[in-house]
DNA sequence: TCTGGGGTCCTAGGACCC
DNA sequence: TCTGGGGTCCTAGGACCC
């Protein structure tokens, strides 16, 4: 048995928990750059806010429905994501944290009754985080979030849980679910289902796996069988190590500057190095890359990108931001507008197991690990940027719009809610 | 003026191994 | 007429997730 715990309209419900005067009220939270909409609260969803849509479009809408806007905090989701994972995991022997607001538990062979012990998990995440969760149960992956997308839709006899076997009509419910909401179903697929004359989720359980997997391939004939109660899915409770590394941003402003632009990627390029490490990686290569707008029709396009090999493995940020530095180089080119860069680190490996090279004596790689475990340490203990290579600062053009962002409440001394009487 | 930032898996084809 | 059998690795493209 499964269960997909999921908190609702996460983005909007962390601004809530310290602003409380928003409850009920409609809240829409921003990507980076305040450029498109990434969350909604209910409300939100209720006046049309789409997903996606453009803030500039929607400005003035937000202003006339008194819509509370927020630039995304990924500090506070972060940090409150964990708090609600460390909670929710404490429920079950096997837990697979998905996303940052959705955990699988695995809650086979447990003898009570599940509804009631979920209801459980619920009440006591909302009251200790304030956070508001959904559960789904199901024997299948695929069927608990069905279930628990039921629970969002308000189909749910047992508030904010729904275990699939106490459906009195469980065909009936899966006829009335549209293919992309299935998990793993999204709009190329299901126009191509709908060519095949398939229109519901019942429709697609009722198809011939076998047929399907000749139609779509090994994924869809998974889903076919995850839709008959039959698990393919298995429940991932030791995540894989990452295979590659990513950091990237839009910029607050088009860029024409190559010293702008290397100060955005050595940014970047440090960032990724970072990650590397708390990960325990090494980068084998990376690869740099800037683009301007897709959406400027005005002006001539560019992008590129380059990447640099390494002798060796590594993670210590001096190297990763000298190839970024010179893969730059490579591709620069004079006179455009730059919108966005970032850095690619494509093939990473456990640090310390890699092949050295026929003269290394492995000195400079172990100073190299003290001083990346120094700078670390001292950016976790007195908080991000408190040292950072010269380089990243000799510009700051690039950063990104946080024009509505809130404090980062829970991860910052300095920002600590206070509260006047 | 203004449109996010991360990731994964599968498949097919080509090149190569013994 | 007849033309082995079993693999791996890499890449690009296409799909999906949040």
């Amino acid at each position: 048995m499964f269960a997909i715990a999921d908190a609702n309209n996460f983005y909007a419900s962390c601004e809530r928990v310290f602003q409380p005067k928003l409850e009920g009220k409609p809240i829409v939270v921003l990507s980076n750059n305040d450029g498109c909409v990434i969350a909604r609260s209910a409300e939100a969803k209720l006046l049309q806010v789409a997903m996606g849509a453009p803030y500039f479009k929607i400005e003035q809408y937000c202003k006339q429905e008194g819509i509370a806007v927020f630039s995304s905090n990924f500090s506070l989701y972060g940090d409150l994501s964990q708090r609600v994972m460390q909670i929710i995991s404490g429920y079950a022997q096997r837990s697979e944290i998905y996303s940052i607001d959705e955990i699988f538990l695995d809650l086979s062979g447990m003898p009570w009754d599940l509804t009631t012990y979920c209801q459980g998990i619920c009440s006591t995440v909302k009251q200790w985080t304030g956070i508001p969760i959904s559960i789904g149960i199901a024997p299948t992956k695929t069927l608990a979030k069905l279930a628990n997308r039921l629970v969002k839709k308000g189909l749910s006899a047992h508030g904010a849980v729904l275990d699939w076997r106490t459906l009195d009509a469980p065909d009936e419910a899966l006829a009335t679910i549209a293919l992309d909401d299935i998990w793993g179903i999204s709009r190329r697929w299901s126009e191509k289902l709908k060519a095949l004359d398939i229109h519901n989720a019942l429709a697609l359980k009722k198809t011939e796996p076998k047929r399907m997997r000749q139609y779509f391939g090994v994924v869809m004939e998974r889903i076919v069988f995850e839709l008959r109660g039959a698990s393919c899915i298995p429940l991932e409770a030791m995540p894989p190590a990452k295979k590659q590394i990513m950091t990237s941003r839009s910029f607050g402003e088009k860029l024409t500057e190559f010293a702008d632009l290397r100060a955005a990627v050595t940014y970047f390029a440090a960032r990724a190095g970072e990650k590397c490490r708390r990960q325990k990686l090494a980068a084998q290569a990376l690869t740099v890359f800037i683009q301007t707008s897709p959406f400027d029709s005005q002006h001539p396009q560019y992008g590129n990108s380059a990447t640099t090999e390494f002798e060796l493995p590594t993670h210590d940020s001096a190297i990763l931001i000298q190839a970024a530095h010179q893969g730059l180089e490579r591709i620069f080119r004079q006179g455009y507008s730059y919108q966005r860069a970032g850095i690619l680190l494509p093939d990473l490996l456990p640090a310390g197991v890699a092949q050295m090279s026929l003269f290394d004596t492995g000195e400079p790689s172990a100073r190299s690990e003290q001083l990346m475990a120094t700078l670390d340490n001292i950016n976790r203990l007195h908080g991000k940027k408190s040292i950072q290579y010269a380089s990243e600062i000799l510009s700051n053009r690039w950063h990104m719009r946080q024009q509505f962002k809130s404090q980062s409440y829970t991860t910052n001394w300095r920002e600590l809610l206070t509260i006047t009487i």
